[in-house]
RNA sequence: GCCGGGGUGGCCGAGCGGUUAGGCGGCGGGCUGCAGACCCGCUACACGCGGGUUCGAAUCCUGCCCCCGGCUCCA
């Protein structure tokens, strides 16, 4: 049974979708107005995760990640940058867009642009006005939260707060909790012409335009980083059930917890924003992703490369295994009967599969579900080193490839794991023969020669006790 | 100020009422022509501090200290 942790309810619960086998997900995607940084990286990899796990499980997820392309930093950034503000959220969603295939993160279906979607969010603030829950205002449209009884419930916010703003929102404004749905063009701003004159959407009207659109009135996940729960995931709250008319509009709310630098948040004045290609360049995409596992989601991580080396060395340590089950499996055969021991060790085996994801059912617990990898490695490499119990390799390379789909990591190894027929196998084979012959006449200098020119055409030779395994590096 | 989240062995990090978490590092063995890797053992009778509840607490209650975050844009 899985358990998710519903930032509404602050609690577990069972994860039952609305329609099952289909899971609608909507996740909050970036503000396009500079580099994608490893804050993105770790919400959008640990969504693909959840994403990844829940297709495992046999849902079909449909999945929408949006981009806010119009927007205030963007429309100063341009200006400072002398750049049309749709140059800019170009690049930077074109670098976003990259760094995601790079991270191996499974695309969403739809990644919605408030740019082209102007139109159904004109029509959306319209029938909020409809049905008196947005009043106009100098050129603007607010929506008023008083008319909204559960305002609060996600995030805890209580709208009594102080809300210091600046003056002239605060006198178009009934109260100063009141937001915006659509801004009036100021001048040197993009504009769309609406009913209320030329002006912008607000800031969290499109993720209840778009969700919608695609996804019906009502969605099982919804999500995206923690900052992100007040305002603007409470704001759409109140925009979506006021227009529809329906509660609750999602099911299921997930956060991921913050990535900080030096146990402080990333920001611009403490100059600690970590660029996500920089950190492309040094680390492998799949060491990256086990990294941002790490560490549950819901918890903080912070950002070191003594963690990113860390995840490293893990990640070598399951390629390894991978490749030598690969380069075992080739040459064992399918046993007609089993001893004991070999049940035995199966049986162990087994078990710690079993409770690796069990581990994951509870709330997508990554990390506690490693210790049952690194268990299975070890009974694997034991099976390896004595070369034998065919159906416990099986078996194990069998749960690899569910591992390396569920996180996303090292599934080009897993894949090729087919047998390299035909001549070029029968060739290194035949290398391999030769390579043996000449050991046995201690002639180490042919021997370590042929090892390593064979390496540098990506063949890796492993000596064995009584044998020698080899791969191909991908 | 108000509202949240935390403080676990050298480091990273699970656990959240009772069975060894685990990884990394370090040390010592084993395997080995070499290389790579792997295996075993130790480091580890750790849980911010003080009270309390309990047969039993890292886990629950309470007081205190410290760190981080939100309340303004943010994944």
């Amino acid at each position: 049974m899985l358990k998710v942790y519903n930032t509404l309810s602050k609690s577990l619960e069972e994860f039952i979708p609305l329609s099952p086998p289909e899971v609608k997900m909507y996740v909050c995607g970036p503000t396009p107005y500079d580099h994608t940084h490893v804050g993105h990286v770790r919400t959008i990899v640990n969504f693909d995760f959840i994403r990844r796990y829940l297709e495992f499980k046999g849902y079909e997820v449909f999945h929408i990640s949006n981009i806010t392309d119009v927007d205030d930093k963007i429309i100063n950034r341009a200006l400072e940058k002398g750049m049309y503000w749709k140059e800019l959220t170009e690049t930077y969603i074109k670098e976003y867009v990259e760094v995601m295939n790079k991270l191996n993160v499974l695309s969403p279906h739809v990644m919605p642009k408030v740019s082209d979607h102007i139109e159904d969010i004109v029509k959306f603030i319209s029938s909020l006005m409809e049905r008196s829950y947005a009043y106009e205002s100098g050129g603007s449209v607010y929506f008023e939260v008083d008319k909204f009884p559960y305002y609060g419930a996600l995030s805890g916010a209580t709208k009594e707060e102080e809300w210091e703003q600046e003056l002239e929102f605060l006198m178009e404004k009934k109260r100063p909790y009141d937001f915006a749905l659509w801004k009036k063009a100021k001048p040197k701003e993009p504009y769309w012409d609406s009913p209320w004159g030329p002006g912008r959407p607000g800031w969290h009207i499109e993720c209840s335009v778009m969700s919608s659109k695609y996804l019906g009135e009502q969605f099982d996940i919804h999500g995206g980083g923690r900052d992100l729960i007040f305002p603007h995931h409470e704001n759409e709250v109140a925009q979506s059930e006021c227009a529809f008319g329906k509660r609750p509009w999602v099911k299921y709310w997930i956060h991921i917890g913050y990535l900080t630098v030096g146990g402080e948040k990333m920001s611009k004045s403490l100059g600690n924003i970590i660029i996500a290609k920089d950190v492309l360049e040094k680390y492998d995409a799949d060491v990256i992703r086990l990294y941002m596992l790490s560490t549950h989601y819901r918890s903080p991580l912070d950002f070191t490369y003594e963690g990113l080396d860390q995840a490293s060395k893990n990640y070598a340590r399951i390629l390894n295994t991978i490749r030598l089950t690969k380069g075992l499996l080739r040459e064992m055969e399918v046993p007609s009967k089993l001893n004991e021991e070999e049940i035995r060790e199966l049986k162990v085996l087994q078990k710690e599969v079993e409770r690796f994801f069990k581990s994951l059912e509870e709330d997508f617990n990554a990390m506690k579900a490693m210790p049952y990898l690194f268990s299975i490695l070890t009974i694997m490499n034991k099976a390896i080193m004595e070369g034998k119990n065919y159906p416990l390799l099986a078996y194990g390379f069998s749960f690899l490839k569910s591992f390396s789909r569920v996180f996303g990591v090292a599934e080009g190894e897993v894949l090729e794991a087919a047998k390299i027929e035909g001549l070029v196998g029968k060739l290194i084979e035949l290398i391999i023969e030769v390579r043996r012959r000449r050991r046995l006449a201690k002639d180490w200098e042919i021997a370590d020669w042929i090892r390593f020119e064979l390496n540098r055409l990506g063949v890796r030779l492993v000596d064995q006790k009584d044998k020698t395994l080899w791969f191909i590096k991908s």
